[in-house]
RNA sequence: GUGAUCGUAGCUCAGUUUGGUUAGAGCGCCUGGUUGUGGUCCAGGAGGUCGCGGGUUCAAAUCCCGUCGGUCACCCCA
């Protein structure tokens, strides 16, 4: 028996419907307001993402699925989203400004677990070029409106990690706070001091709670334009009752970031989604020197969470003589009509049961040209009329 | 990367503790009949490298080792 291969998932029953109603949600919800659908390649250059994620995060020294082509060419299974479209972005449209949306799948090498594959499918949006406050906020305002319709009740969490050279000297206070705490901390947290120092704020071991909740504030360290910008968005935010919750812990994971970074989070405190401001991103890649802001959603961690809509068939075609049947399909297919059919001739029992699963309403008899609505059990001789009135 | 736990028919599972005939059940599937209050019911049938590979034994689904995969947690993150 060859296996799945691990962390890797099937789409299907349920979930399949599930996951063509976000798929189509998606794309007519933010094409109709003005993001333009990008689908980049699944395969990028390594360097794309060891330089943007971060050379130090997980992700890119533990988690990326690499390989080498034929060519000798050093490929990765892309991690994450907003680096590719950035790349595209510099490539054809630098020095314009531009909506994008995408939406696909990501891979990252972990072990599996509850909201974790190594297979999994994103659904992103970014604003690249010149922007500004306005921009930070229509990203939120769009993402925010969207997942609401889908999971009523996801909080969104919000907060400001200052400029790039803001964030250099808060983990440097950060650090030396940490030293010198060093002793009631976590091994694990122990390992983060000296290349990954923010994270240990994320932390939620009980035995770093002492130190985290004693730990400087990143606010203090903030320069005044940042802020102001900040406490700008939150008053937009705050105008048409966007409700949200200022997190100080809220770094995130990858080392791109600049103030703005926020997370959609669902009543059952599962993080759905998130993003941030990126305005280095370009520069870190040496493509340019445009800004950016995005968000992205976890598409499986959605769809736990919402219920899969109702499927639409409506009409079943039995027969047992192929001439017959075959006359019906063409009648049904020239009148643009949906219909499921036996996959064979098989018993008619079987196929009236299988009509019954499929819950369809209309049961037409190509034995008997006969048309029985299953709902009120009414026999009645075959009319087109019928199914079209519908 | 670490740890716990699981893997027997398409699905849900029994059998593993204490090794011993041709490995079972329910659901589903197929065939024939029945049924027009059409989905029921009756009879029969197909379907299993017991995840995979080694080992121990006269004998392994059952014991041992390894490996792959599922689930969950840590790490990390969507």
């Amino acid at each position: 028996m060859i296996e799945q291969v691990k962390g890797t998932k099937n789409i299907s029953g349920e979930d399949s419907l599930k996951f063509l109603y976000l798929k189509d949600l998606f794309h007519s919800n933010f094409s109709q307001n003005g993001y333009n659908y990008v689908q980049t390649p699944i395969l990028e250059y390594k360097n794309l993402f060891n330089k943007s994620i971060g050379e130090s995060s997980e992700i890119v020294t533990k988690q990326m699925y690499e390989l080498i082509d034929k060519g000798g060419r050093e490929l990765v299974l892309r991690p994450e989203g907003t680096a590719s479209i950035v790349r595209y972005h510099s490539e054809f449209n630098k020095d314009t400004t531009n909506k994008y949306s995408y939406f696909g799948p990501m891979f990252r090498y972990e072990n599996p677990q509850k909201n974790r594959y190594r297979e999994f499918n994103q659904a992103g949006l970014e604003i690249i070029g010149l922007i500004d406050i306005f921009t930070d906020f229509q990203i939120i305002n769009d993402s925010f409106n969207f997942i609401q319709k889908l999971i009523p009740g996801t909080q969104l969490k919000i907060n400001t990690i200052g400029s790039i050279k803001d964030r250099e000297n808060y983990i440097k206070v950060l650090h030396n706070y940490f030293l010198d705490n060093k002793s009631d901390l976590s091994p694990e947290s122990l390992e983060k001091l000296d290349n990954n120092t923010l994270r240990i704020l994320d932390s939620n071991n009980d035995i770093d709670s002492g130190v985290i909740n004693n730990a400087p504030n990143i606010s203090d360290y903030i320069n005044t334009e940042s802020k102001n910008n900040f406490d700008s968005l939150l008053k937009l935010l705050s105008s048409i009752n966007i409700g949200y919750k200022i997190d100080n812990s809220l770094v995130r994971g990858l080392d791109y970031y600049n103030d703005l970074t926020f997370e959609f989070h669902t009543p059952d405190n599962i993080v759905i989604g998130g993003g941030g401001r990126y305005d280095n991103l370009s520069n870190i890649l040496s493509l340019g020197n445009f800004k950016g802001v995005g968000v992205a959603f976890g598409l499986e961690r959605i769809m736990d969470n919402i219920n899969a809509p109702v499927s639409e068939k409506k009409c079943y075609l039995l027969g047992s003589n192929i001439e017959n049947i075959v006359k019906y399909s063409k009648l049904l297919d020239d009148h643009n009509i949906h219909y499921c059919k036996p996959s064979r001739l098989s018993k008619e029992n079987s196929q009236f049961k299988e009509a019954n699963n499929l819950n369809v309403t209309y049961l037409i008899n190509t034995n008997e040209d006969t048309i029985k609505n299953l709902l009120t059990k009414e026999t009645m001789d075959f009319d087109i009329r019928v199914l079209n009135e519908n």
